[in-house]
DNA sequence: ATAAACGTTTGAAATATTTCAAACGATAAA
DNA sequence: TTTATCGTTTGAAATATTTCAAACGTTTAT
């Protein structure tokens, strides 16, 4: 029981990190630990409590994770008053699906500079095209690449299930 | 020539933005532009004075763009005394090799949870087990994925850099 | 040897972000 | 209709990060 409530406080304090090393904020990575390890939803004063924090953070950050589909609320029939909360199933391909946003920016980007490198036709301007050229084709090849993968993870995700549901029955 | 202005600040706008979304100091990101920006190497202090700032965070975030193999010393018989530097032929590659250490972690967490849960037996483990295998078989995945575009982005790379030459011959 | 030109380190100031407590509005129970 | 229970919003406080200016050590020119 003392080593559940150990594992439970450094998967919180582990989630944090890497969610702040991905630019994300500390918090969100709290509750998304805490929710992975819950086999119940939680409400949002159970979370507020959890993690010693009061009621607004709380509820900015759920929101946010809301918006970013790795959480969601739950329906049922009892409990109507307070709103309760689950990971999405699908919350690592979707957390995949918000960093493919941001490698689509980057090729936004690229794509911005080659054309305006291209009009104003500076001397000395091969060098630089050059590299804005393959930061261009990099990210379009990297888009492909991100798109391939989650196509291939779906397939691989259904085997997984699969298998699973087969164990327990 | 005003347009050419233009174009630069905005350039390192962006990339400050992007840098910052991507859980990086924004300066770093406006370094990296100017760097792409520049034909030729710049000194710490053309650097400084370009972007605005005192030397101090300069010089701690060149360093760390070093140490991340984003930009890197060049060396020239004439000025051995200020320290130049331009970005890396592979900085976008590289780049992406430094987030891969960041998925790489990930799997070392579920990993470790892995462990552990199986370790705790926790009553009701069946879901919360079901969603860390899921996890670490994702990012092990991914991983797989990540190394498999490294791989391809060389060849294709290759093949870019081998086009320009021959059409500048 | 001395002086000048660098890059780095370092505490303090400025700024940005996170967090809180309290007020608010809305909905459900009494 | 009134009261209680939520979730949200909001300005202020606490904290973390960024930035600066000055001091420092090192290397090169004089």
């Amino acid at each position: 029981m003392l080593d559940e409530e150990r594992v439970r406080k450094e998967m919180i304090q582990r989630f944090g990190d890497a969610y702040k090393a991905f630019g994300l904020n500390k918090l969100m990575g709290h509750i998304v630990a805490l929710l992975i390890y819950s086999p119940e939803p939680l409400s949002l004063d159970e979370i507020t409590k959890q993690l010693g924090r009061s009621k607004g953070p709380i509820s900015q950050i759920v929101r946010r994770l809301r918006d970013k589909k790795l959480i969601r609320k739950t329906w049922s029939p009892e409990n109507n008053r307070k709103d309760y909360y689950e990971v999405e199933p699908e919350i690592f391909e979707n957390a995949f699906r918000n960093n493919l946003e941001l490698i689509k920016n980057n090729t936004r980007i690229a794509k911005f500079l080659n054309e305006k490198v291209k009009e104003i036709n500076k001397k000395n301007v091969d060098v630089i095209q050059q590299r804005i050229i393959e930061m261009e084709q990099f990210y379009i090849f990297m888009e492909k690449h991100y798109r391939n993968f989650l196509a291939e993870w779906i397939v691989e995700r259904q085997k997984l299930i699969s298998k699973n549901k087969s164990k327990k029955s």
